[in-house]
DNA sequence: CAGGATCCCCTACGATACTG
DNA sequence: CAGTATCGTAGGGGATCCTG
């Protein structure tokens, strides 16, 4: 199977990396289980249909469980599977990286963004370079 | 800076490995430079358009150079910068993940959607089971 | 408490042209 | 060859309100 095939392996989870929420939802279950308002409390900005939805993907994967306590008031627990527990790893690698090089990927924006600006307005006065 | 802070640099570093073209790109890149019409051959279905908005956005990155021959035909050269080539382990080990464990979670897909499909043909006939 | 239902926006991605 | 311009769409993400 190779990476240029749309079904490709990496591809989807790739996608599940690149989720806004996923990863951010890996990483605090961790620790241990929780319930649907921790999350909330934890992801503090996401609205509850955007975690429900989050939720459902990561279970659907295999990545979580979802276990319902039969209880007034109800109570939901979430938790990371085997699987999902081994995802942990790579995830941490990859902030590592994130976290050692973000200040270089901040530079490089800066300066091509002024790059940018300078093209721009040379381009308005002597009718455009190259691009 | 915590993960939580929408601001926080791995947030930034998933979404570009979500990106459903940059790390296909940065891995095609790995073996040395390309021009842009051997990316497109090597990605085959993405369009010129989003290759180059891919292209623009890591360069903006300082993950990869954009060299321009002044020559016609034109020729243009897309190259990893010692950055962006850091950028490669970690992508790689979340591939090896993605490759040993693809399988498992296929058939937690496909369990998950089975079990859904028999909640709706169980909810149509006696009035929907909690969920 | 744990969500479902609705509405809405915006951006990623794509198809199809056209150009220096 | 290496793009740009234009148009169009699906769905990810959010705000707000409602319910078992």
């Amino acid at each position: 199977m190779n990476i240029l095939d749309p079904n490709c392996p990496s591809r989807v989870v790739f996608q599940r990396v690149g989720d806004k929420w996923a990863t951010l939802v890996i990483q605090v279950l961790e620790d241990g289980p929780l319930r649907f308002s921790d999350l909330r409390g934890k992801v503090a900005v996401v609205t509850p249909k955007v975690l429900t939805h989050t939720l459902r993907a990561l279970e659907r994967d295999g990545l979580l469980t979802r276990t319902v306590y039969a209880q007034v008031p109800p109570r939901v627990d979430y938790e990371l599977t085997a699987l999902g527990r081994t995802l942990l790893e790579p995830l941490k690698i990859l902030r590592r990286w994130a976290e050692s090089n973000v200040d270089q990927m901040q530079l490089a924006r800066e300066a091509f963004d002024e790059a940018q600006d300078e093209a721009v307005l040379a381009g308005s006065a002597s009718v455009g370079l190259a691009r």
